[in-house]
DNA sequence: CGCTGATTTGACGGTATTCAAGGTAGGTGG
DNA sequence: CCACCTACCTTGAATACCGTCAAATCAGCG
């Protein structure tokens, strides 16, 4: 599949542009606080952009000129040294804000991890655009005030937590996200998690084996768990 | 001199509020925005708050209904486990703002690492006061992608750098900040850097000594220090 | 069925932590 | 002025944890 910007089974290379008010991440996005018609003179300077898992929207030190919204999909944020260890320092999910506007550069990567699209304009173009419509940058501080908050809460576990704490924590925040009760998936996978985590792939898959054996989830296959004791595993997380 | 709140020789308990007009980081803080009107409105709304160095100013988990800038001495912003074990996610300067609009809590500690000086207002009456001055609001969005910018540059040494080029990353920040050919001062103490780079006080002195001893740098006293080849040191930093 | 990439497992080694002791500097009070 | 106190820092020895290297296993797909 790599290399093919299918979405489900769906090609989105093949699709039109889609218009704000028919949009399945209005609401969740920027772009949500913007009145009908702000919509539509948004329409007319955005452009849909499709990524297929492992494509790159913004290289490290580039200079980055454009900005967007994620509809579908998920990005990964990374930074890297030069010998080539890598760090991911944040996911994108869709209605997430994606580039860095009021800036000269990005020093950072942005890449699908599955096939995505973006919705997508010049950084210019959104800068002046927040300038006209006031909600759409107050919307965007809280976002980024958010985003503070959740890495600085990464942080701590970078710098402070085992490497046992620090996969129960990454399993607790996959399972936040699904229906209670039901299998939860991994998003990504034994290597990117460990990118997240600031381990190697071998020390992740040795505490997942160590959390199964020792009765505290279960792998139902290779990228499907559910936890058995959720009270046990909070705990660890710490 | 703990628990005596004085910048340099002088005590700012003694002190009345400042003016906006007159304040010493004016250009560098929020506040720079502001026309000379919006000043004066500021200034009836703020007022000033002295700590102590290892003075809490606002506690983790808690409500945190202040916001302010920092004017004069040196916070940190701190995270921690249960157990105790504690993590520095940002160290704030003058001209920093500090605490955290928009959102109901502050996830985390920050204490006066010196004696330091806020321009303080509730945070009720800040988010009315960026309503009517957007350029507050404006300026506050850049300063927040700066941190979060910074802070994801700390999450890649966290996550993916060895002691050593912790260390040397440390030092290297240290002099960017300093004067050029100047002996350059420890503005922590060991543990307060093992605190900000993940590690423990005893490996942060086991580096410091090495990298003395293999003649990158020296240690005029145990809180100054000089660069002896810039070179080798900022390429171990990575 | 056999390929390829992802994951797991094992053995080993190195780096950072832990625990413990000793040293240093600045401030206080005799 | 000196001795003491305290907080900070350094050093040493032993240990634990995680990383490295290597091989085996597994899953999906052509």
């Amino acid at each position: 599949m790599q290399g093919v910007a299918t979405i489900g089974t769906r090609d989105y290379r093949a699709t039109m542009p889609e218009r704000c008010r028919d949009c399945t991440v209005r609401g969740r996005s920027l772009c949500g606080t913007l009145s009908t018609e702000a919509a539509e003179a948004f329409d007319r300077i955005t452009r849909p952009v499709d990524l297929a898992a492992g494509e790159t929207f913004v290289w490290e030190e580039d200079d980055a000129p454009i900005v967007g919204s994620l509809t579908h999909g998920l990005l990964k944020i990374t930074g890297s040294l030069e010998d080539g260890r890598e760090q991911i320092l944040g996911l994108l999910m869709p209605g997430d804000f994606v580039g860095r506007p009021f800036g000269l550069r990005s020093s950072y990567s942005v890449t699908a991890i599955a096939p995505s699209r973006l919705c997508v304009l010049g950084r210019a173009a959104f800068e002046s655009f927040a300038r006209d419509f006031p909600e759409v940058e107050h919307a965007l501080l809280l976002r980024t005030l958010d985003d503070l908050d959740r890495a600085r809460r990464w942080m701590l576990l970078l710098g402070r937590k085992s490497a046992a704490e620090r996969v129960a924590s990454l399993l607790v925040d996959f399972a936040a996200r699904a229906q209670p009760g039901e299998d939860v998936a991994f998003p990504l996978t034994r290597q990117q998690m460990a990118d997240l985590l600031g381990l190697t792939i071998e020390t992740v898959s040795r505490q997942l084996t160590r959390l199964r054996t020792s009765g505290l989830i279960s792998l139902t296959d290779l990228r499907h768990f559910r936890i058995a004791n959720p009270d046990r595993l909070m705990r660890i997380a710490a």
